[in-house]
DNA sequence: ATAGGCCGGAATTTCGAAATTCGAAAGAAT
DNA sequence: ATTCTTTCGAATTTCGAAATTCCGGCCTAT
């Protein structure tokens, strides 16, 4: 995209997926021309971007809102996530040498630096959002060496949307600080170990957890 | 979408899809503006959304163009589409119904009787269209009660896409109707039996014939 | 002869306003 | 009192033109 309408994209949905805006919240082109200077016309290529990606819903003659969320949306989300995750996990340790292992390692690292720190306590913005990064990186280092692009993008629109709604719910996005830990390292054990089956094992129960704190679903 | 762009959008939607438009020619708005009778803008919309979604690349300051194609790009498509779609005759073999037999049943009547009267011969566009409409709806049918919105869109996507660039190397889409004929039989036939492993087997064997048309790749 | 800079035309992108459409409140009829 | 119609303000959508950016040919200097 271009300059004005794609750096408008960039932020709106950044501001979406941090929980800045409520679920179902309108977001009017003229209105958000103010707080971006720029025109509506512009502002609506980047709704109308985000709409097709999932992050906001387009109601034909009725303008944009952001995704209404709910348990079932959340466990579709991540379903499907996790078919994502595990097939890119396959395919990198299928194919994955020395410098995928290296990048893993160092990935988990600092997620795992992160994470001992933050024992429950001081549950600030910041560190929050420093570990969400860290999260991901890690996870799209995992799947990094999966060969194919659109996995790769089909896997971030994934892992945004599903902190987009999960955040909406809890915005300590369902941290727990010690379980975590020994997820993400018994998902870098497998890994490493190139086991493919147990790797979506890990992955599996580090979703499951998630999915406990919302009311779960039948499927 | 609206009216206007929503209209414009499913046009070209149509035409890339059904290979009436070159991998790697450029769309241009204001041309376009006068075949569609919009505004460029108009225009612009709709190719937002197109490139959002795959079909079309979108280079900044540079303009729209339609996907350029490959054997490693057919490959990728396949491979994700596979994944889709195994996921999805398992959810819903897991939880489909009389309704949904009865669904696929009928989606692959249709088919096969059409693809029983394509001996090779007459293989005009038009028989194809219809062709092509029936396997759609056979491998939607089979996906359609995973109970996911997501994955049956995805589903859409990675099904449209493929075809475009499958056409854009074969304007017959690799038609052989002997072998198709006993390749949907044998879907058709582990969905019923709610084997949901034979089902992903007979499923990637029927994307393999179509993967040796095109030069293959490691991975 | 060639590399590098410059200029002209065309395409992309952005804008502000006009036209269309929607949603809700006020009013009329049963 | 309820239902249907009308009307009006606001929001969405579309447009045509202005501003910016890109691409190719041409010229110049080495």
């Amino acid at each position: 995209m271009a300059a004005l309408s794609g750096a408008v994209y960039a932020r709106l949905r950044d501001e979406i997926v941090a929980g800045a805006v409520a679920p179902g919240a309108k977001l009017m082109p003229q209105r958000l021309a103010l707080r971006y200077a720029a025109s509506a016309a512009a502002i609506r290529e980047a709704l109308i971007r985000l709409a097709a990606e999932g992050f906001i819903e387009n109601l034909p003659q009725r303008g944009f809102r952001a995704a209404r969320t709910g348990p079932d949306v959340i466990w579709e989300i991540a379903h499907f996530r996790i078919l994502i995750e595990t097939e890119g996990a396959r395919l990198s340790i299928a194919r994955g040498g020395m410098e995928w292992e290296a990048n893993l390692t160092a990935a988990h690292h600092r997620l795992a630096h992160l994470e001992s720190r933050m024992r429950g306590e001081s549950l600030d913005a910041g560190q929050l959002r420093l570990w969400s990064a860290s999260d991901r990186a890690f996870h799209e280092a995992l799947i990094g060496t999966c060969g194919s692009a659109r996995l790769l993008a089909q896997h971030r629109l994934a892992f945004d949307q599903f902190k987009q709604h999960v955040i909406a719910l809890d915005p300590t996005l369902g941290f727990r600080g010690a379980e975590l830990l020994q997820e993400h390292a018994g998902i870098l054990k497998a890994a490493l170990a190139r086991d493919a089956e147990g790797c979506a094992d890990a992955l599996r129960r580090h979703f499951d957890t998630y999915r406990r704190v919302t009311p779960g679903r039948a499927g």
